[in-house]
RNA sequence: AGGCGGGUAGCUCAGUGGGAGAGCAUCGGCCUUACAAGCCGGGGGUCACGGGUUCAAAUCCCGUUCCGCCUACCA
């Protein structure tokens, strides 16, 4: 027995951090720029540097970092390209919010100086997320870290934003934005999130200017008419004809405006009359375009009413309508209010109510980049998985509008484009002009707007990997191999990375998305700090080891599900690392020392035959499982073999032989007890990194790391078919006998005789052979083998197949509950048996049904039949007795 | 409004044309020299409902219903 003791239970917080320093100072997460070996790439979705590690990173980069190891095992030259985000609004938000604190804000410090406050917090608080995701063991190469704002990237982003404007793909222009009064920027349609809210429908009286009669308008805003410019209605509309040309007067105003006739307005809806705001409403906006509409600009962008607003200048937008409601009131203009349901625009950022507001923006037309990124997913050149989201990324893309990239905030990329303050001119460029190109100024002011955060997200899959240099790097790993991200971005990211992808490296940015779930609590909800539901990821860890916490997100992460977390299930997972701890330190107690020889021996025995077979089929599903992104096929196929096959059957036999006193078997089968340990380590390195390397590095016959071991083959074990099913003769009557022990309640410490009856020879033999294990597994003294034996008086019988097992309980046998135990048995397979015979009595299904199938069912049938016949002949010669 | 996903054991969920599964919980027996974070055994299901296709449906199709989510400019 081996000396060396090791703890009797796995303790992760010693073990983690040491394997990862190993892991990082051996330079194991390294790629290389060129090799022969075939590349696999992923580039991490950045998180926001202001970021803390959350469940949805946990789950995102356990995944990653799964495909990852498996295909560095198999012998794969993998780049896992890491970063952060700058995260314009966010990281601003969060500097600002430190100097609020310090009593200043970023005006007062100006904007120079407040971009160097923000990258100074950064270089303090910006490794925070990327320290917590090698918490989680992450294998990414930090030799190769890239932010979206570093020079390389910020170059990337010139460079796309120049060849777009000059290929008319980028334009300027006064639409009708979403704006946030709070973070007092543009916001892109995507990030407005629209929440069904409780309001009012509010009906107004717009009289004719003819002093008599008047237009109901229906309207959930009353504030904005005070920028009203017209009234429309449906041209088809029966109740106003004949309103050509009439105006109405905007109340309170008095400003005469004009009756308009639009299809777009239905008539069905409220009163069939359309207040038109087109600064403020983009559909308004729209009709407003059409109809060649003044645009009354009345709110600003504090949310404050301005000069055009009469009589409520400088009231705030919700303050102005509780006032116009009141004074429409009084004038005797509203008609009624009505409570109505429709869904608000707020900012994604600080849940402030968007408002819609007439502006001069940047905008990428999307359109022409759509079609080809479109495209690229129908041809398969990339292709999503789980399939379902294709349809949804198709419907997206093919819908698409035109994406509002500028930002009124100053962290970001300050957009390249300067004017000519002497003649207006717009110079769009990668560094700034000298002089006016049309008037020759050299009064040229950059743009104040920066990008979309977005924008530079999207060209993340070759900006990291050099662009727009050429580099070996490019050429390597472009296109990589497989994205792994929430659905919750896919417009927002994956989508845009299509287009950019495609417009400038001519090809797809990867070949895989993978879509994952998303993490809720345990009532299925979602997790936020709001609700207090959250689970923090590195309490998670510290609590139950990282390895636990991986396992169980790996096998949760079926496809098409949300993840619902509970603790619990961590707590399961944990109890299996601490299953494999205490299975390693098993074997490692009984390593014989000195020889570990280098020529495996053809397994001896039948354990050793058949676990060897099962590893090889473990092996190759579990491959083909990570492959197709079956992370919770692939976990269960490791949980049920490593503790019910391996350490339920294997080791419990190998204890006969490693106990026992024959030294060449004690020697061969600790040799294979080794060998099944390491396969086993091998499989679950991916998901569980550290306590496989743990024990890996405590095992004789092990060189380096387990990462750069060879993921397991199903050609790298001796295969034997037969043992699989000698192996299952021989569990089957084991089983039976327990069943007996158990429904008997006969403690394990007595031990019971048994008497086999087994017609066929083939099953005698394989009885015979493995008696020991047989006696050892079902705590049997003494057993007899043979043919035709026939059922001693006192005992309980279990038929498995042809098999019959009596095991002899004088005196402890309660008769009455034999025959209870027998008679549920009976059910039991009569049910069974029913269904197969109504099968095989069919002729529709004797004819159809392939052959295969109706030898499969014939079989099954006569199985059946032999084994009920044997249990009522049990059961009649146990009423035999009883009376 | 449209789209998507889901309804399977007490709970959380796998399974997607040919024998209803897992984990946890539960019940009974065990401190058997790797592991009580364990071992052995048991119980527990009209696979939401209704129809159809098929020799065969939890699985495919249609409908109903409930839940969740996403997209959307009906004021």
């Amino acid at each position: 027995m081996n000396t060396e003791l090791i703890a009797k239970s796995y303790e992760p917080q010693q073990v983690e951090k040491k394997w990862y320093d190993y892991w990082e100072k051996n330079a194991l997460f390294r790629a290389e720029s060129t090799s022969t070996k075939p590349p696999y790439c992923i580039v991490i979705p950045p998180p926001n540097v202001t970021g803390t590690l959350h469940m949805g990173h946990a789950l995102n980069n356990t995944l990653q970092d799964i495909l990852c190891r498996f295909k560095r095992m198999q012998g794969f030259n993998v780049l896992w390209q890491p970063g952060t985000d700058h995260a314009g609004i966010a990281t601003q938000n969060v500097v600002e919010k430190d100097l609020a604190a310090r009593g200043t804000d970023r005006h007062a410090v100006g904007r120079e100086k407040f971009i160097d406050l923000v990258w100074e917090w950064r270089r303090k608080y910006g490794g925070l997320i990327l320290n917590q995701l090698k918490r989680l063991g992450c294998s990414c190469d930090w030799s190769r870290e890239r932010f979206t704002m570093d020079e390389g990237l910020s170059r990337a982003v010139k460079e796309v934003f120049v060849r777009l404007y000059e290929e008319g793909l980028i334009y300027r222009g006064d639409y009708i934005i979403n704006w946030c009064p709070r973070c007092h920027t543009a916001l892109a349609d995507l990030e407005v999130e629209h929440q069904e809210k409780e309001s009012q429908l509010y009906h107004i009286r717009y009289p004719f200017e003819t002093g008599t009669g008047q237009l109901i308008v229906a309207t959930t805003r009353p504030e904005t008419l005070l920028g009203d410019t017209a009234v429309a209605v449906n041209p088809e509309d029966k109740r106003y004809k004949g309103l050509k040309g009439v105006r109405v007067l905007l109340p309170v105003l008095n400003k005469p405006i004009p009756i308009i006739f639009d299809p777009y307005v239905d008539t069905q809806f409220g009163t069939g009359a359309l207040k038109i705001t087109p600064a403020h409403d983009p559909n308004d906006f729209e009709i407003g375009n059409v109809h060649h509409l003044e645009r009354v600009k009345v709110i600003d962008e504090q949310g404050l009413m301005n000069e055009l607003a009469g009589p409520y200048q400088g009231m705030d937008r919700f303050e102005c309508r509780e006032r116009i409601v009141q004074d429409l009131e009084k004038l005797g203009l509203l008609e009624k209010i009505e409570p109505y349901q429709n869904a608000i625009g707020h900012c994604y950022r600080c849940k402030t109510m968007i408002e819609p507001l007439l502006s001069k923006q940047w905008f990428v037309k999307t359109a022409p980049l759509a079609k080809a990124a479109a495209d690229a997913v129908r041809s398969g050149r990339t292709r999503i998985y789980p399939g379902n989201w294709e349809g949804v990324y198709f419907e997206w893309m093919d819908n698409i509008r035109d994406w509002c990239v500028s930002r009124q905030i100053w962290w970001g990329h300050r957009i390249p484009a300067w004017y000519c303050t002497a003649c207006g001119e717009v110079h769009v460029a990668k560094a700034a002009p000298e002089r006016c190109a049309r008037c020759s100024s050299q009064e040229l002011v950059q743009e104040t707007d920066v990008l979309d955060t977005w924008f530079s997200s999207a060209l993340w899959p070759f900006s990291t990997l050099g662009w727009p240099d050429t580099s070996a790097e490019l050429s390597t790993f472009y296109p990589t191999s497989a994205l792994v991200t929430g659905f919750d971005i896919l417009f927002f990211w994956v989508a845009r990375m299509m287009m950019m992808g495609l417009h400038f490296m001519g090809d797809v940015p990867f070949q895989d998305v993978y879509i994952h779930a998303l993490v809720r609590d345990a009532e299925g909800k979602k997790m936020s700090k709001s609700k207090g539901n959250v689970i923090d990821p590195l309490e998670v860890m510290d609590q139950y080891g990282t390895d636990a916490f991986r396992f169980t997100l790996a096998a949760l992460a079926a496809q098409g599900r949300d993840i619902k977390l509970s603790e619990e299930r961590i707590l399961g997972y944990r109890h299996f690392v601490n299953k494999l701890w205490n299975a390693a330190r098993f074997v490692l107690m009984n390593i014989e020392p000195v020889k570990t020889p280098d020529t495996p021996k053809a397994p001896a025995t039948l354990a050793d035959r058949w676990i060897f077979t099962r590893l090889a089929q473990i092996s190759d599903q579990v491959s083909q499982a990570i492959a197709d992104y079956q992370f919770n096929e692939a976990a269960d196929l490791c949980y049920q073999f490593v503790w019910h096959e391996v350490c339920d059957w294997y080791l419990e036999m190998a204890k006969y032989h490693l106990y026992g006193e024959a030294p060449e078997l004690k020697q061969a089968t600790a040799d294979s007890a080794q060998e099944i340990l390491r396969a086993s380590l091998k499989l679950l390195h991916p998901f569980m990194p550290f306590v496989t390397e743990e024990i890996w590095q405590k095992m004789p016959g092990t060189k380096g790391s387990i990462m750069s071991a060879a993921f397991p083959l199903a050609t790298d074990f001796p295969r034997d078919d037969t043992a699989l099913k000698e192996m299952d003769i021989l569990t089957g009557v084991i089983s039976g006998i327990r069943n007996i022990r158990g429904e008997m309640n006969i403690p394990p410490s007595k031990t019971v005789t048994v008497v086999v009856d087994a017609a066929q020879a083939g099953h005698r033999e394989i009885l015979d052979r493995n008696l020991d294990h047989l006696k050892a597994l079902a705590k049997v003294d003494g057993a007899s083998v043979g043919k035709d034996l026939p059922k001693p008086e006192a005992s309980a019988t279990a038929v498995f197949e042809e098999i019959s097992v009596h095991v002899l309980l004088k005196g402890l046998i309660d008769f009455e509950e034999e025959k209870r135990r027998i008679t549920k048995g009976i059910q039991k397979l009569e049910k069974e048996w029913e269904v197969a015979d109504r099968k095989l009595s069919n002729q529709g299904f004797l004819d159809k049904a392939p052959a295969d199938i109706v030898s499969e069912v014939r079989e099954k049938a006569e199985t059946l039949s032999v084994k009920l016949s044997k249990l009522k002949e049990n059961l009649s010669f146990l009423e035999g007795i009883g009376d």
